[in-house]
DNA sequence: AGCACGCCGACT
DNA sequence: GTCGGCGTGCTC
């Protein structure tokens, strides 16, 4: 037999690929089964690419080939190499990333087959049970039920075989198929003049970037239903990215009834057999439509026509841990690639889309009117400087909340903070509760009566004594949701009270029983934390209270204002109940801080604008690039001595962007280990990426010990 | 990364 | 004598 060279990606962090001999006949983009290192262990690879000679005289075989048909597309793999070389990843990493977790071990790739009944001869039979079973097939599409089917509707395999004896049905093996809504269809809707000029605008045969700002409540939805339709009707697929905690049950019902076709939805909640499926079908072209979250992107639709981003600002598309990539700025990439439009939504853009509309490299379109829905209501803002504090709420925030629920209405009270305490101390010494692992504090939870790290998960009883002078003196300090809904509760007695945070969530029935318990009408409460403000459209809520609205601004990191404004105007788009119009209040003790007039007084886009500047003037992203190179050691010394041997190295090599530092995180030790960071500013891209890559070399054959590094590049985390 | 190999101390 | 600790170096 003859055979060809191979060569090999396998998902470790080595930046290089291992040839091996492979039967002449593989393709690049298939999985194969390879024997590897010294003791020869068996490992999936990637073929990568194919070579007649290789530089390695005793090459080993390859062991298995595992796709019969390539399970990366040539355009995939491109793609992989681009995101490989952008966040200075391995592309068998990058690789393996790109696969459901199924299929980056030995499993098949083949479509799932399942046995299927099918109708021959509708003849006379003698029981009645098979007489049924007759009937039933005759009336099923194509004249066949899957066996499942016809097992849950009560027949046994003694009646089937009968029948198969009689040449009256026939076994057959078939490919699985994605399930259709039978549901309710939804006509589409007219559009508004708003939504017919986006819709007009949008020309799905021209590849570009769209950004579509929409007010919450302007029926951006709608506009991505529609040109999903047309991009269907072109014969084309659609891939559409929602943040994790968007994509419920409810938003994928609202696509399937619009849509009379199979979905394909991939989302974190999924096991991994179901993940496959779904992949699997999406693979085999037997879906159209993609739903799902940050690694939907590279979803392996052959034919795309149209890529959606929705809520595009969210920082859940950025990928955190292990391979590093920002899943938004993948499907430009990959929509770029195959000559696509792609269309980014938001109510509250990103500084870097905002950027890029406003210098003319995205177009511009906008959705300004709520349908049917009062105008986006003001922020007025409490002072709590002098206030009289309960539940950390001022006397007049109480009052107005009296006066909505008195109305029957409903409220949301938003506190970044979880537990009940953010911190504990010692009445009679002094004494503060810290983590043993990380400079941080811990928090009570008394409902569960624990000390917590929300920082890498350390928990311990919540002492009787001070561990420090014995006393029995320990309070909490601060104020957290659970003691916040605890003292509501005492409030207002005959008004239900939900908490929806971490913690609530993760209780048997997840968010959905949460929000079920929010009555359909009536006054209620509801408490929570980041989780209230995305996402789960609660209807009758016409008062927000932002407890602490100075909470996140005490840190060095430049994206905090972005930020926080993205999240009191989301917060600020709960409020309002059809043309009631919605009040938010934002309490702070620096009510006249800029950030909140210029917010309130020029919107969004305005402070964006201003914030743009400030950028530009500091030479921060979108203007400039940005990286860190983050180091961690079990000891203190180790991070930063890495670090500042990798200085001297570049400076050695007269390193001409920007690098500042090392410099101890934020937290400089958490979960037992110190952290140090190393960042690099440069005005041009492409030196920042040679400069990384060059880092990357350096860090490789440095001898860091017990220190670990990485590179975060385009962080949103910067501290 | 993950594994084999190897060179040392402390156990039967 | 050997079991296992981690430090070192390699993987086609
Ligand atoms: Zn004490
Ligand atoms: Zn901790």
């Amino acid at each position: 037999m003859t055979s060809t060279i191979a060569e090999i990606s396998i998902n470790r962090p080595l930046f290089q690929s291992f040839d091996y001999l492979a039967p002449s006949d593989v393709q690049v983009g298939q999985r194969v089964v390879i024997p590897y290192g010294r003791g020869n262990q068996t490992l999936v690879g990637v073929i990568t690419g194919l070579v007649d000679e290789s530089k390695f005289s005793r090459l080993k075989h390859v062991q298995q080939v595992l796709d019969p048909e390539p399970v990366f597309s040539t355009q995939q793999l491109a793609l992989a190499r681009w995101i490989a070389n952008y966040y200075q990843q391995a592309l068998g990493e990058v690789l393996f990333a790109m696969l459901p977790n199924r299929l980056r071990q030995d499993n098949s790739s083949e479509p799932n087959q399942s046995t299927y009944l099918k109708l021959c001869q509708h003849e006379n039979v003698p029981g009645s049970k098979q007489k049924r079973l007759l009937d039933l097939l005759a009336e099923s599409d194509g004249q066949q039920l899957s066996m499942s089917e016809v097992r849950l509707n009560g027949f046994t395999t003694q009646t089937i075989n009968s029948l198969i004896k009689r040449a009256c049905i026939e076994r057959l093996k078939l490919d699985d198929e994605p399930s259709v809504w039978h549901g309710e269809q939804q006509e589409k809707l007219t559009p508004s003049r708003e939504q017919a000029t986006v819709l007009n605008d949008i020309k799905l045969e021209q590849p570009g970037c769209h950004l579509l700002y929409g007010v919450t409540g302007s029926g951006k939805t709608e506009v991505y239903l529609q040109l999903i339709e047309r991009c269907l009707a072109a014969g084309k697929q659609a891939l559409v990215l929602i943040p994790e905690i968007g994509l419920t049950p409810q938003t994928v019902r609202r696509f399937q009834q619009r849509f009379a076709r199979p979905i394909a939805v991939l989302h974190s909640g999924l096991s991994d057999s179901e993940r496959l499926n779904q992949w699997l079908f999406v693979k085999h072209n037997k879906v159209d439509i993609v739903l799902g979250t940050r690694s939907a992107v590279f979803a392996p639709l052959a034919n795309l026509g149209l890529v959606i981003v929705d809520e595009e600002h969210d920082t859940s598309y950025k990928q955190q841990d292990g391979i590093r990539y920002q899943a938004r700025d993948v499907a430009i990439k990959r929509a770029f690639d195959d000559g696509i439009p792609v269309l980014l939504g938001s109510a509250t853009p990103s500084l870097e889309s905002l950027n890029n509309a406003w210098s003319g490299k995205f177009h511009w379109h906008q959705l300004t009117e709520r349908t049917g829905r009062a105008q986006i209501p003001n922020i007025e803002m409490v002072d709590m400087r002098h206030a009289q504090l309960t539940a950390g709420l001022a006397e007049r925030t109480l009052k107005r909340m009296q006066q909505h629920l008195a109305d029957g209405n409903q409220v949301m009270v938003f506190l970044n903070r979880r537990g009940w305490a953010p911190s504990v101390m010692c009445q009679s010494c002094g004494w503060l509760a810290d983590c043993p692992n990380c400079d941080a504090r811990l928090v009570l939870h008394q409902h569960s009566s624990q000390l917590k790290c929300h920082h890498c998960g350390w928990q311990h009883p919540k002492p009787q004594h001070c561990p420090s002078c014995q006393s029995p003196e320990l309070v909490g300090l601060g104020l957290g949701t659970e003691k916040q809904t605890d003292i509501l509760e005492q409030q207002f007695a005959n008004t239900p009270i939900i908490r929806i945070d971490r913690d609530t969530a993760n209780q048997p029935g997840g968010i959905a029983k949460l929000l079920a318990d929010v009555p359909e009408k009536g006054p209620a409460l509801i408490v929570g934390t980041q989780m209230l403000a995305k996402g789960h459209h609660i209807p009758n809520i016409t008062l927000v209270v932002v407890t602490d609205g100075d909470a996140g601004f005490w840190g060095v990191d430049y994206r905090a204002s972005e930020r926080m404004a993205q999240l009191l105007t989301q917060v600020a788009g709960r409020s309002g109940r059809g043309e009631r119009h919605g009040e938010v209040l934002v309490q702070s003790r620096y009510p006249e801080h800029p950030f909140f007039s210029q917010l309130i007084n020029f919107g969004y886009l305005g402070s964006a604008r201003h914030w743009l500047n400030e950028r530009q003037q500091a030479l921060l992203p979108p203007y400039h690039s940005h990286a860190i190179i983050r180091c961690d050691a079990p000891h203190d010394w180790q991070a930063a001595q890495v670090l500042r041997q990798l200085v001297a190295q570049l400076t050695e090599a007269q390193v001409n962007i920007r690098v500042l530092g090392p410099v101890p995180a934020t937290m400089a030790k958490r979960a037992k280990l110190y952290r140090q960071l190393l960042h690099f500013h440069a005005e041009s891209r492409s030196e920042l990426n040679r400069w990384l890559r060059y880092c990357r070399t350096l860090l490789q054959n440095m001898d860091t010990k017990q220190a670990s590094w990485r590179i975060d590049v385009d962080p949103i985390d910067v501290g």
